[in-house]
RNA sequence: GGCGGCGUAGCUCAGUGGUAGAGCAGGGGAAUCAUAAUCCCUUGGUCGGAGGUUCAAAUCCUUCCGCCGCUACCA
């Protein structure tokens, strides 16, 4: 039986426009879709927007539109940045689909059967102006001593009912998850974090509100809407068409990797599995946070105005530079920088000299003095036997990175393999073969065809597009690109196209 | 306040008991097939401070200093 594997991108929120550190997310989830679709497993990647609640209703009247309009447009901000950034998504849900509100009743219905769900109140202190609710900890003094929010406006302390989910019952299990899994939630500063958050207690959580319209009603209440957990999270069953059990994305579920941002690691691996647990459904095999992007060491903010919009930078380095660049700049999971100078850097060293300067040496070789026909694969040297070793062992050396989230480390692991190419160049040289013996030449320059085949196969997901064109460069059929196709090397006797640079250098332009 | 993390070469970081590592930057050399890219050698650290356990500690314990995260209804 084929593997299935389902991971999920965070649905994003549509209160403004995409960047980078959504970008960042659905990059790392779309690296890992396509490395385990090139790994021959039945993959399912979905993506998509959260559009419900307070604050799309508040703005939509701002910008004096209908809430649906309103969102119907950023949604498709997000979609047309997920498509630049070639997030090569199965689908893409809108938690304002019939699909999604259908599923999230569901759900709703079957965890409030198991008698999860309560009627109660939900205290607070409330700005009638701001139609918002704000915690204690918000709340400034005003002229006059009293309390008010943030805003300035006066707040009382009211009672909204509201529905509960028993949460408080879910420590015990919730903590034995932690522990049987370990590897449930990543990296392992937020795992402990939030094994020390839900052994401090958890409270039961408000699911439902009355002060605003623009959500899911609760099944049997419509005085009622969901309130954002209940609704957002349901988006990753909604897209397999549950409850629908015989429907043929079922047989996805339980997720095996839901990527998210740091700042919501705590829903997807507390309230979740919770919610889940009370449906009776299977948790997720995994949850993995990663961390924030600053923009030349400050922090992205609208007020300093270095909100980088991805596709901003694509336009300027290319889409695989960026990909890259936030892929290996720091190790997955943690904070990183995003710096001009960094990321030309990263283009320039490793993938203009490294990848793309031994790519192109071997080909021009190749052009020069094989007609640009691939030479027959004959009898290895030890350094030859070496360096195809170290290829044919990336996919399965990679694929354990992957499974822990170690997408940096996994293009380290290729990295070296790229750095031991130029070193065997360099002491193989066969520039000098070419006068004294011509067979070793032809010799050497296969083992290095085989062996750009091999980086640029399992760099496939990382790259997508610089790979596609370096795979053919390198004479390699479309279907003889997954992991599988490298048992079987390449049939010698095919004509190369000419060589054409696949990473060019990046010049900064003078400043003056 | 409570819980937790981090502090290792100029920079970014790896390294959880056994003679300090990688990449980049710096220095010297080689080669000239290639996008002047590459390769080889090399300088450089009392592993935040102090104390302790141990035959042996960056690695375990205590304490101090500095930075950071979490501390629930926030998308």
């Amino acid at each position: 039986m084929t593997a299935r594997f389902y991971v999920t991108t965070p649905i994003y929120y549509v209160n403004g426009a995409p960047h980078i550190g959504h970008a960042y997310t659905s990059i790392a989830a779309d690296v890992v879709a396509r490395f385990h679709r090139l790994s021959g497993h039945d993959v399912f990647f979905l993506t998509g927007t959260d559009e419900h609640g307070q604050k799309v209703e508040q703005a939509a009247q701002a910008a004096d539109v209908a809430p649906k309009e309103f969102v119907d447009a950023i949604s498709a901000n997000f979609r047309d940045m997920a498509d630049a950034m070639a997030i090569s998504y199965d689908d893409f849900i809108r938690t304002t689909e019939p699909r999604h509100i259908k599923s999230a009743q569901a759900l709703w219905q079957k965890v409030a059967d198991s008698g999860a769900i309560y009627l109660g109140a939900y205290e607070g202190w409330y700005a009638l102006r701001d139609e918002c609710f704000y915690s204690e900890d918000e709340l400034v003094a005003g002229p006059d001593g009293t309390k008010r929010a943030p805003t300035g406006a006066p707040v009382e302390w009211v009672k909204e009912p509201s529905y509960f989910f028993r949460l408080s019952d879910y420590q015990d299990k919730l903590l034995e998850l932690y522990e049987t899994h370990p590897e449930f939630l990543g990296p392992n500063s937020a795992n402990r974090e939030l094994v020390s958050f839900v052994k401090q207690g958890l409270r039961d959580l408000s699911v439902s509100r009355t002060s605003f319209k623009w959500g899911i009603p609760v099944p049997g209440d419509d005085a009622h809407v969901m309130y954002v957990w209940f609704d957002a999270l349901a988006n990753y069953l909604s897209a397999l068409d549950y409850p629908d059990t015989d429907a043929p994305r079922a047989a996805f579920w339980p997720a095996n990797l839901h990527l998210v941002g740091k700042d919501i690691a705590r829903f997807h691996a507390v309230y979740w599995p919770a919610f889940l647990m009370a449906a009776g459904l299977e948790v997720p095999r995994k949850v993995f946070a990663n961390g924030w992007w600053t923009v030349e060491g400050e922090k992205m903010s609208k007020s300093l105005g270095n909100v980088i919009d991805p596709r901003d930078l694509v336009q300027e380095f290319g889409l695989d530079a960026v990909r890259f660049f936030l892929l290996r700049e720091v190790p997955f999971g943690g904070d990183s920088d995003l710096s001009r100078k960094s990321l030309i850097m990263r283009n320039n060293v490793e993938l203009a000299n490294d990848l793309g300067n031994l790519c192109q040496r071997t080909l021009s070789l190749v052009a020069r003095n094989c007609d640009g026909i691939v030479p027959e694969r004959r009898e290895l040297t030890e350094e030859d036997s070496k360096l195809l070793g170290q290829v044919a062992v990336l996919p399965n050396l990679m694929a354990s990175q992957i499974e822990r989230c170690a997408l940096t480390d996994a293009l380290e692991d290729v990295w070296k393999v790229i750095r031991a190419g130029n070193a065997y160049i360099d002491h193989q040289a066969p520039w000098a073969l070419r006068k004294t013996d011509v067979e070793r030449m032809k010799d050497v320059l296969r083992v290095l065809l085989d062996t750009l085949r091999g980086i640029a196969t399992v760099l496939q997901p990382f790259m997508p597009q610089s790979m596609d064109r370096m795979l053919t460069q390198l004479g390699v059929e479309a279907a003889e690109r997954s992991f599988a196709a490298l048992d079987v090397i390449l049939p010698a006797g095919r004509t190369l196209p000419a060589p054409q640079g696949i990473f060019p250098r990046y010049v900064e332009q003078a400043p003056e």
